[in-house]
DNA sequence: GCACTGGTGTTAACATTGTTTACATTATTC
DNA sequence: GAATAATGTAAACAATGTTAACACCAGTGC
């Protein structure tokens, strides 16, 4: 992914503002967030930083901004995964395997991408995840609704299933992010917990 | 909790170190991680900037102390939640109460110290929670082998318990320190995950 | 065609930060 | 009690977020 470079006359930009955020993940990704700043951004960019301050209050927004960019890129990585992975002749098993296969994309993404995760859920202060129309949680919504109707969910657990299937998993998520779990057992991890999931869903 | 301040022949502080990441601690408690600085905690302590370099080679070294310290009282604040929970007279129950306190011990913190608890894990790098000693992972183990002891826990999920049960709180955890579930809501939230880690763990 | 206006960029400055260097003071050791 | 190590200070450095004053350019109404 190359820095993209200033067009058009070369004194406007023509789409800073997208051009940042894009600049300021990409750093994030690469480097950390405590290499995100403006000037780096600026610099990114090709534009001076004070540039930046008539798209941007300033750069804790930026960074609320490009956590949004992230929230969403992760719910369209769930759903491309999801919707890729083979199925089989079974209706049943197919929701099963909907399921499973949302569980192992969201902890790729953690994988492949820590620092981005990372600072997915910063600052949704009182925006609560079920809110905030995010599109991983509808997918998960859709996919235990899916269970439901092939006879794989307990009814008594039916209205906690999406809290408990979440917070599981992106529990592993996060300490995956943060490597407080070996890479070699980080497999082994997500298929004892998507085990217990399906256990506390009902669905064996 | 007040400012710690010099003792002693007013040149040498006796006890920088500590003191700084005391004051560090109660600096990202209070103000949040953004406000930590070399020039604030010196503040603090009362001391130059430059005399903290003769404790901590940086300001990320000073962090990662910080964040162990917090990881150490994480656990004392578990332990002793947990030690203080009322018991009935039936062992079995007893198993059950114990575990759910620390389950319960585990938010309670998340939540009044949101702050701390964010940079709990942090720069773990390459050491498992399984591994480096931590206190409040030999609690979880420990009340899991109490579950086992009174047949509370299902034998083909008890190498994957302690996993679930981490991850699942965790995750909690994480999403009510980061404010991404309302206050009223956590409470609920809190018991839907225990109900689901009890019945993927068979203690029913 | 042309002035004007609002949006977007630049430059230069400011206060503040982490960090280093050279030096001062105290503790400790023989 | 002198030498030495440990621990503090002060002053400087480059880099940062942010602001203010000015420059350019696209669009609108005449």
């Amino acid at each position: 992914m190359l820095t993209p470079v200033r067009k058009r006359s070369d004194y406007h930009h023509g789409d800073l503002g997208h051009a940042a955020i894009r600049a300021a993940k990409n750093l994030i990704d690469s480097e950390g967030l405590n290499s995100l700043g403006i000037r780096r951004v600026a610099e990114a960019t090709g534009v001076s930083p004070a540039a930046l301050y008539r798209h941007f209050e300033n750069l804790e927004q930026l960074k609320a901004e490009v956590s949004a960019q992230i929230r969403l890129e992760l719910g369209e990585f769930l759903k491309a995964k999801r919707d890729r992975t083979p199925l089989s002749r079974s209706k049943s098993r197919n929701a099963l395997i909907r399921f499973e296969a949302l569980g192992e994309a969201y902890i790729d993404y953690a994988r492949k991408h820590p620092r981005l995760f990372e600072i997915a859920f910063i600052h949704c202060d009182e925006k609560p995840i079920s809110e905030f129309g995010d599109l991983a949680w509808e997918l998960l919504q859709e996919s235990i609704k899916e269970l439901d109707e092939v006879g794989l969910l307990d009814r008594k657990i039916a209205v906690a299933a999406p809290m408990i299937a979440w917070s599981s998993v992106h529990g592993l998520a996060v300490l995956v992010a943060q490597r407080a779990i070996l890479q070699r057992e980080q497999d082994q991890a997500l298929r004892q917990i998507m085990d217990g999931v399906e256990r506390a869903l009902g669905a064996r």
